[in-house]
DNA sequence: AGGTACTACGAAACCGGTTTCGTAAATAAA
DNA sequence: TTTATTTACGAAACCGGTTTCGTAGTACCT
């Protein structure tokens, strides 16, 4: 490596370690013509303090790690932008933790955490958790955690949300006003919160709209496309066939894309659609989606701005402990009248 | 933090550190009975080493530097998730630094790893990257580079690419039978190699179907989409316009959607369209779009394959110093007869 | 002049592991 | 029995920074 450190100036200067350290660090017992000198040899010989010295010493590794269920999503890879955007301007790297909704992954990498490779978390929960045990123990080793989007009751932790309940409201809502008289939605595990949650908005819609709920119309999926094609294709070839679909996460929308073609249902004169997605095409999909888009890259952003004011130790006020963005619904043709 | 250090451990056993140490790493010169003792101590108080500790002394970060311009686009999340699960099983990290597409940023990025926080690094450079002056540096501090899709010629790392010009000859071949006269190509820099390759495979196809190659018809897009879009407009207005167009990347297909949309042009009636793409709805898009389908996964997971044998100081096969991984073409509507 | 305060720096401990080297005791070889 | 070797462990150096503490030298105050 023939790595420049500090030892070397020092013997450049015939200065001690010391003196550089502190003249690096700006350290007000250093004459002003020292540190320049320091600076300036610094700058020379191109010297690039290792990071994990500094973290042995000072218990700060300024690495923030991503905890995320899976990358190739819209909403995650938005998520991250808006993260590593607002980490990197205070000098953090992130390291993105995939658990592809697998538990035993989730808990196995938070457990990885908490030996100080990271100094702070920022996480949003597999489908499959329903306990935030390891959520816990993480902040008990002292490692801040700030939940994002998919978030856990139980865990005392910040919490950045969108207004999961009244989107998906609205979204029903619309369906219902369209003319949909059988509405289904489909979700992942009802242990997720924002699925949880969506659902929740769903049934409120159809009660105060006289509707009843019927099991049959709800569908919980899992990891797995291939069984949740099947099982969508099901619950489109009941006799009482939904009229109206509402979906929780992105990547329920092509399958039911796919399941309608399938049964030679078209959308949205047979069924009408409405999905949670920061799909940026939905827009061209044939026919256009029409979704609930959640504000993605805020979310990450203000979760980031959150964690970063716990790892300076700063106060974080009680209304930042759980932050709401709102969603906006963006009607497209997919829940429209199909001509 | 109170974490369970190897001293804690030493004192609970009245051993030395360097014995538990030992032990942990099971070495020859630490007794079976002893070894058994320190390992059960350290499993019921859940010792976690430090890694920055061992990386300090080892020279081993166990992080690996993803180096994108993005992580919004199915490419390269597809190829994240190939090189987490190589890098994962050996105990690997993944830090993602992301450029956004600037050379500027790409260049601090490199110059940040300069300093060991990573052991090794995956790259596809930027579209403004036209030297790898900053990716040898990086090299000569022996950090192990691998390249994989946007690679550079002058430099002399390992590089993993699919075959651009093939596949490009290939879909602009496809157009030409299904009866194109005047083919777009739409890509990014000229400096990108897989621009300029697939550009060449366009090229290719065209002479030897005798058409002549006109610079009207190839169009040379930027980072930014308003740009693109208002590029892509002007080319599709031109006297002489496209009645079929290749995109080099991804995210430059939902503008030539939009595009369309906003003449009036329907695809594939007026305008046949193949892109260079890994979306998974490319099927469900309006009309299902024509795609050359790249191994994300694949290239990802062979780049840190390979990234990982350097790291051990494995020999790398001369053949493993430029691997190609075929991209498929998968014909959809938006290059159809439109019936 | 004597005492105090401040400035600017160096020596050394420290962070938590890893590794080298030294050594007492046990074992094997001569 | 003596010597050589092996076994099993501990002391200490080390990685590259940071931080505490001590101190020589100068300035300031009575």
């Amino acid at each position: 490596m023939q790595q420049i450190t500090i030892k070397a100036l020092a013997r450049e200067l015939n200065l001690s370690v010391s003196t550089i350290s502190k003249a690096l660090r700006d350290s007000h017992e250093i004459s002003p013509a020292t540190k320049s000198r320091v600076l300036q040899l610094a700058a020379r010989l191109d010297y690039k303090p290792n990071p994990y010295a500094s973290s042995l010493r000072g218990k700060k590794s300024r690495n923030i790690g991503i905890v995320i269920p899976e990358v190739a999503d819209s909403f995650f890879s938005l998520a991250i932008n808006g993260i590593d955007a607002t980490v990197k301007e205070k000098g953090y790297h992130s390291i993105i933790c995939l658990t592809h909704e697998d538990f035993k992954n989730e808990q196995a990498i938070l457990k990885e955490l908490q030996n100080g490779r990271v100094d702070g978390v920022l996480m949003s929960v597999s489908s499959e958790t329903t306990s935030g045990k390891h959520i816990r123990a993480l902040m008990e080793q002292h490692v801040p955690v700030v939940l994002f989007d998919r978030v856990l009751a139980d865990v005392p932790a910040a919490k950045v949300i969108t207004d999961d309940i009244a989107s998906s409201y609205k979204a029903t809502q619309h369906l219902l006003r369209n003319g949909c008289k059988r509405i289904a939605f489909i979700g992942l595990s009802q242990q997720l919160s924002i699925s949880a949650d969506r659902l929740r908005g769903y049934e409120n819609a159809l009660r105060e709209h006289g509707n009843k709920l019927s099991s049959k119309h709800i569908l919980t999926c899992t990891p797995d496309p291939k069984k949740n094609l099947a099982a969508i294709k099901k619950l489109l070839q009941q006799k009482d066939r939904p009229d109206g679909i509402v979906t929780a996460v992105e990547k329920l929308a092509p399958l039911v894309y796919q399941a309608c073609g399938q049964l030679s249902l078209s959308i949205p004169q047979d069924v009408k659609l409405v999905c949670f997605s920061n799909l940026e095409l939905a827009g061209l999909l044939n026919p256009s989606l029409t979704t609930v888009t959640q504000p993605a890259y805020e979310m990450g952003q203000k979760a980031a701005e959150i964690l970063l004011r716990l790892l300076d130790s700063k106060p974080v006020h009680k209304g930042d402990m759980q932050i709401m963005i709102p969603s906006r619904l963006v009607e497209r043709n997919s829940s429209g009248e199909g001509n």
